[in-house]
DNA sequence: ATAGCTAATTGGAATCATTCCAAGTTCCAT
DNA sequence: ATGGAACTTGGAATGATTCCAATTAGCTAT
């Protein structure tokens, strides 16, 4: 864990298992600080890749058991473009997601709830949203004016 | 074909192809007819399942072939859900998805232009978007109040 | 019409992400 | 300590889609 924002969400993490009627396990420890330490929504293959680092036993199924784990308790949102695999992102904000088809990566978008409200008010009034998810597809200009 | 729009979409179906080096062979017809003519948003397999009423030896690989190549000529719209199968849509017009997750459904919801323009106004300015996806996860109340 | 060429279709194998399963392990509560 | 539920594990199974190599169909120029 590396700043005082992880730290806080890694002390909150027992309790929040807890509450779940769920063990806080290594493996979902790992796999959670995994997401916090570098935030650029990796797949499950990249997670395993990374979490081995730690613990080199853990296997592919139990990465996918705890980032589900996470997913349901909301302590990450699974994201996907098209049919790609599925990648995690511990941004709890809501906020969408730029993703460069150039390089692959994924941004997060800061969402002001007035955007938010306003996607929501093209519903008819008895469609009940209980999420929304906004992706843009497109490049970021390589930093060509970088002078 | 059903209705005038479909017959104009019909028409339009082998210059279509012509202006992109394609032929519209019977298999793309079909494909795109069934398409037209149910927009409940059908899975490749679902499609296969339709054209093989008039097709009856289409192979699913075709499905899969005609299904890419009509989205390539932006006669449709592939579009996600999670990691479910692809759905296809020949929905032209700016909209976004609502997906019921009690039936499964989707609903196509039109987006109008300033909406449009709201969300695409969120992005930093070197953000360079083509496209936007904006899709609803909830449910519809059962016409409960139907009397 | 016809030969030749390319585009398109086909069935089946292969791929890839993910889930399932059955067996072993860990953790707590008694 | 012990029994049981929660977890983890490796490998098999699944499901959607893509790949591939072998036909087949459709033009184009003779």
């Amino acid at each position: 864990m590396k700043n005082s924002r992880d730290q806080a969400a890694a002390e909150g993490f027992a309790e929040t298992m807890a509450s779940s009627g769920l063990r806080a396990t290594p493996q979902r420890e790992f796999v959670y600080s995994v997401l916090l330490d570098q935030r650029d929504h990796p797949t499950a293959d990249e997670v395993y890749a990374r979490v081995r680092n730690n613990l080199p036993t853990i296997s592919l199924a139990t990465v996918y058991n705890c980032l589900e784990t996470l997913v349901q308790c909301n302590l990450v949102r699974a994201v996907n473009f098209e049919r790609g695999p599925t990648r995690y992102c511990p941004n709890l904000h809501p906020h969408a997601h730029f993703h460069d088809e150039s390089t692959g990566a994924t941004h997060d978008i800061d969402l002001p709830p007035d955007v938010l409200a306003r996607v929501k008010s093209v519903l008819p009034p008895d469609y009940d949203a209980r999420s929304v998810e906004i992706t843009f597809h497109g490049s970021l200009p390589n930093k060509a004016s970088n002078r």
